[in-house]
DNA sequence: ACATTAAGTGATT
DNA sequence: AATCACTTAATGT
């Protein structure tokens, strides 16, 4: 059976008991499924061991990650879709072979007024787990100003007949309305990744820089 | 030599 | 990604 034992630091013993009694133990292989989008949810999964994976899946069903769940987390988005019988929004699969208690959707209500460790901690996972989706967002956005600069930088060279670009960070980072410092940086990443060469007011575009 | 401006960096949100 | 704070390098007077 179930040792939830090691979670006494984060849950009080009463709601232990109550995990230990109305939860269900399920063991899942790596690779397994544990919830397809458009599949209703019935149960908050804790997960004890191992590694979950939640993706989203988009139109052409492409698959993009969202996050991974580790042990003693659980899905935020369990917390807010069951409070009103939404479906799953997201895939989770196991990424190895991972341990979980199944709690029943109808606790939930009944444990945030009970159980102020469970508040607590639904709470937290909440937080947390907006602030990596945060991240992940960030990461995309600045991809794509990756892209502008580059383009930015080509239509320059074009319009001036030269390789040699003429420009403080600063300007550019006005022309692409952004921030100095951003600009600074992709622009020193792509001088490691031997695109361009930097000097005081001037990029050189070197024959790389042309192949992306 | 000193002041000003441009660019580089780490940490934080 | 944006902002802040701070450092370092380049330029102008």
């Amino acid at each position: 059976m179930m040792d939830l034992s090691r979670l006494s630091n984060l849950f009080e013993p009463a709601l232990l008991r109550q995990m230990q009694e109305m939860g269900k133990y399920r063991k899942i292989e790596g690779g397994q499924t544990l919830i397809e989008p458009g599949q209703s949810i019935q149960f908050i999964p804790f997960i004890l061991s191992g590694l979950v994976k939640v993706s989203r899946i988009d139109d052409e069903g492409r698959e993009i990650l969202l996050y991974y769940v580790n042990a003693n987390e659980s899905c935020a988005m369990t917390f807010t879709c069951c409070m009103d019988n939404h479906e799953s929004e997201i895939r989770a699969t196991a990424d190895e072979e991972v341990e979980l208690v199944m709690l029943p959707v109808s606790l939930m209500d009944e444990w945030l007024t009970r159980f102020p460790s469970w508040k607590k901690y639904v709470m937290h996972t909440i937080h947390y787990r907006f602030n990596e989706l945060l991240k992940t967002l960030d990461q995309i956005a600045f991809q794509k100003l990756d892209e502008r600069l580059i383009v930015y930088l080509k239509e320059k060279s074009k319009a001036t007949g030269s390789s040699l670009i003429n420009a403080s960070h600063e300007q550019i980072a006005q022309d692409l309305a952004t921030s100095r410092v951003v600009i600074s940086r992709l622009l020193k990443r792509l001088e490691q990744d031997k695109k361009v060469l930097l000097y005081r007011n001037q990029i050189k575009l070197l024959q790389a820089f042309f192949e992306l």
